[in-house]
DNA sequence: TCCTAGAATTGTAGCGCTACAATAAAATGT
DNA sequence: ACATTTTATTGTAGCGCTACAATTCTAGGA
């Protein structure tokens, strides 16, 4: 409790002070600010002026309770170890700021954090809440349904918490496979997700084994890894499917730098690439442009998850529901297949 | 403002309904929440189940608004394009944490995004605000002092917003320089970023210099890159240095993300590192260890850095003032160097 | 049984802003 | 010049919670 009596303004700066130093009611205060195009111009300026002067910060907390509504989003990010929200983070900031809200983060590396993460941003009344698709707390979903705020979730689908937003995953799993197999790869090494990223993960593997009965491959190098975002994984599966079956041709990794920690096991050991094995990642990393050889990658439209998902909150109830909102995806041939 | 009035939330609980399902006055609901131990043990179980029943999330703006304090700490955050900044936000969000706070983050790439992030968080009235060492807006000082915020610049030294936390910049530029002189290394190219990150860059050089100096050793090769986030700096300096100087035999750059892309040039080039040409990195990233040859870098003790600025932020008046906090560093040998 | 002290619960006013309504001032029409 | 309409400014009550104070309840001692 005294370090709560600690954080407290030395000196609270209010519309009062403000009004009274312009000459002009509170109220007036609150329309310069609120509704501009409700004061007169001379008055506004001088109010403005007045307010820059004293350094006048307007308590956005008081104007959500009275107003009822926030203009602020809470995102929940599961990492920020690599790069991986970059560019959806980017998407949400900007179509966000393009209707006058902005947008807090929170990190949460597990699905306890998480919940944590999400009463708080609930408790902060967000104007809308942005998750991502992961395994998460059984309460969360209970939590955030009955708090009545606006929800999607990134990369799910059909089982969004919300509505999902995503691109199609499997769609994307499919077409690397098969650019895979059009390089004339046979024995291809699919890497999974445990512990699920939800569908960010769970629907390439079905896609990868349709692909290959479709091509009359077999498909049951699969290897699994805890995290998928870390270069060691990489290095860990060359390891496991080499002593699997030496004939392997092809690896098909969850992420960029899982890719790329791979390759870097291939170069220490000697292993040509893709002379010898073919390495294909997935999230278009700056890493993959730099390493040699330059990483094949599915790129998803990670901006465009984010915008659709800003887009999905602010909008009306009808777009909160449906089907999962579907952005694009390219698939990047390069060096390394 | 028909984006606001959407935001509303159609079903709204407050403390008054747990209250009548609970069959106690608000002011218990209130006390059960915010002062536990004021409340018997049999009383708080039943309010408790019954608002965990009714999905009850307090009303954090509410609490801060009548409380005149928050929980929540906002913290500002240049880049998420890599994991420059991971370890920090881990120190900062442990440390809020064991003392009942939360940490929320928002992302700011421009000097005039950092400072429509602050009066964001400001007017969110957080408990503290955590910037970090870069370029500001000519404002922001001004504004955040006049809130009386609490506030620490993570990276900044003597001419911090607020309190600095770093570590000896100038100190572990020295010891690298050093180590590089130990290895034999002679033409030796320092890698500047302009426009400033503050003190996290504009330490280093003068230091190094200082080194080169009492080596007796020529301190000319000095390349400066626009950003210290990208691969392709590295690749750049590599290109510049050798137009400049063939017989350069080692590099310093400013993070473990140019470094690495400085390797990858030489890998293209087939210069042998560090048979031909040492290269040095900053910052300790997770590359630095799978890339071969592993690379020498500086590691900063980032997440006490953002352990140090939790405590001044949270700490007593006296904490905010003085000298920078100062946390330590290593220089960590590897193949690279 | 009554009194006192401490614990538990509840009451009151207000935090800073704003939705909505009321009032005042300015502009327009006859 | 006066009446009406429109624009600009201000007044009121309350958003959900809580610091502080007041009241009620419980336990222990005389």
């Amino acid at each position: 409790m005294s370090d709560a009596t600690d954080s407290r303004q030395p000196r609270k700066l209010t519309m009062q002070d403000v009004a009274r130093a312009a000459g002009v009611s509170p109220m007036t205060v609150s329309n310069c600010f609120r509704y501009p195009e409700r004061v007169q111009e001379k008055t506004k300026s001088q109010v403005m002026k007045v307010a820059a002067e004293l350094g006048y910060v307007p308590n956005l907390s008081a104007g959500l309770l009275a107003a009822g509504s926030s203009r602020v989003i809470g995102a929940v990010l599961p990492s920020m170890r690599n790069s991986s929200f970059y560019r959806y983070t980017v998407g949400l900031r900007e179509a966000a700021a393009e209707r006058g809200y902005a947008v807090i983060t929170m990190i949460a590396e597990t699905p306890a954090e998480e919940l944590a993460a999400a009463q708080t941003l609930l408790g902060l009344r967000v104007a809308g809440l942005a998750l991502i698709a992961g395994p998460h707390a059984r309460e969360l979903k209970r939590l955030v349904e009955l708090s009545g705020t606006p929800v999607v979730e990134a990369w799910a689908g059909e089982d969004a918490i919300g509505r999902g937003v995503s691109y199609d995953v499997g769609g994307a799993s499919s077409a690397l496979t098969r650019h895979l197999i059009a390089q004339g790869r046979r024995r291809i090494g699919f890497v999974d997700v445990a512990g699920g990223g939800g569908m960010r993960y769970s629907m390439r593997l079905p896609a990868f084994r349709r692909e290959m009965f479709a091509a009359g491959l077999a498909d049951d190098l699969v290897m699994t890894v805890r995290a998928a975002d870390g270069f060691g994984a990489g290095a860990q599966i060359i390891d496991d499917f080499l002593a699997r079956d030496r004939r392997i041709d092809a690896v098909l990794c969850p992420t960029d730098v899982v890719a790329a920690g791979a390759i870097f096991e291939c170069n220490r050991r000697g292993l040509s690439v893709p002379g010898g094995i073919a390495v294909a990642g997935w999230g278009d990393y700056d890493i993959g442009r730099q390493i040699t050889p330059t990483l094949t990658t599915v790129a998803p439209f990670s901006d465009a998850i984010g915008r659709g998902a800003v887009s999905i909150l602010l909008g009306d109830e009808a777009q909160r529901r449906g089907a999962p909102l579907l952005t694009a995806f390219n698939i990047l041939p390069r060096e390394s297949t």
